[in-house]
DNA sequence: TTTTTACCATACGCTGGCGTATTGACAAAG
DNA sequence: CTTTGTCAATACGCCAGCGTATGGTAAAAA
């Protein structure tokens, strides 16, 4: 079943439930576990298809840019980027991804979730710190660089959603995204210490 | 009662509920509703406890120190301090707060965590606003860093718990603190653009 | 000593979700 | 036409948590 994204999008991982899910959908739970032999399963199939496209998406884009600076202001734009909550633009494409994105984040606890979460993390901090290596960083520096990095992103997220009205809207939040891509991207005109 | 306080750090929110609680307490449910009107009014009290430690401890620690740098710095290495869910020192001090911290954050959706959370970030990021302004920069300028520190440390927390083997341990997490600060933090010998 | 107050236990009903038969409809294959 | 396989509905039992009612006990107050 392909409602049980967008029930986690919005209602957390509680919200993927047999029962409630069916509701949704206009049939009963009968017939749901004909599909799934359990909930875990369906957590489980949601998840995962996650993970895949998270992994593939990340993929994709490095190899379509070979500058690493370049890869990382695109990813940066790409998941800073245009409001993340607001939403309004294509009313589900991308509010829902970030917001699928926190329910597994606020779920990270749960042992279905935990390695999965894990596994995203690793890739997508592996990948940040191969951005930082190519641009001549010392292993540690990079790998340093690269948690900041994703910190920052989670973070921003958080406080998209905890505490909307604090973060500047329209353009200002142009110039905030400006700001976070100086300081954590070497280039524009910070950093650029250290390695070669 | 107190315990609620050590279930939410342990279990998260939803571990904050009345009968495991009383089996915990090694006494009955039906005491419970003597000293509590309702799940919701324990909830409240837990959180507003919170919510009132933190803003406290912050504020004291500003009244303490006069140079602003000083501050960020001190708050730096408090919060972001020694390894936070290594948890080993004091057995429950460090590690107990930041798994509370973390718990109310993955609750942020549930109506009476909201507004609590809200306040508290709120309250975090104006502090950190006006460490900036005090340093000289622009009101707007100001914002956008302490929106990043924040999300720094939030995300910080975040990879903590979910990715700890991605974190340096030991001395490389001092090192890795001397990073977070330094690029966050102008002073050392990154930043002090903009503002006068 | 009676009586009130503070605290706790027992027991009940309610809700909502999970999982399991069991049965039915309906279409494709035999 | 019958048989088989696919998908759905009904109905049941189970469990865990919430909230309520009621009764008990022991110490303090009267």
């Amino acid at each position: 079943m392909e409602a049980a994204r967008s029930a986690m999008a919005e209602g957390g991982i509680e919200a993927v439930a047999v029962e409630p899910l069916a509701r949704r959908l206009g049939v009963t739970k009968g017939s749901f576990y004909w599909h799934f032999e359990d909930r875990k399963a369906l957590l489980n199939a949601t998840l995962e298809r996650w993970e895949k496209e998270s992994t593939e998406a990340r993929i994709s884009a490095s190899r379509r840019i070979f500058d690493p600076r370049e890869r990382l202001v695109r990813l940066g734009e790409e998941v800073f980027g245009d409001a993340p909550l607001d939403g309004e633009a294509s009313g589900q494409g991308i509010f829902s991804r970030h917001a699928f994105e926190l329910a597994v984040s606020d779920a990270a606890e749960d042992p279905l979730v935990r390695p999965v979460l894990r596994r995203v993390i690793e890739h997508r901090v592996g990948y940040l710190e191969e951005c930082y290596r190519e641009l001549g960083f010392s292993l540690e520096e990079a790998r340093h660089r690269a948690l900041l990095v994703y910190a920052a992103h989670a973070g921003t997220l958080r406080l998209f959603r905890d505490a909307p009205h604090l973060v500047p809207r329209g353009e200002g939040y142009t110039y905030y995204r400006r700001h976070l891509l100086s300081t954590l991207v070497p280039g524009d005109r910070a950093g650029d210490a250290e390695g070669t």
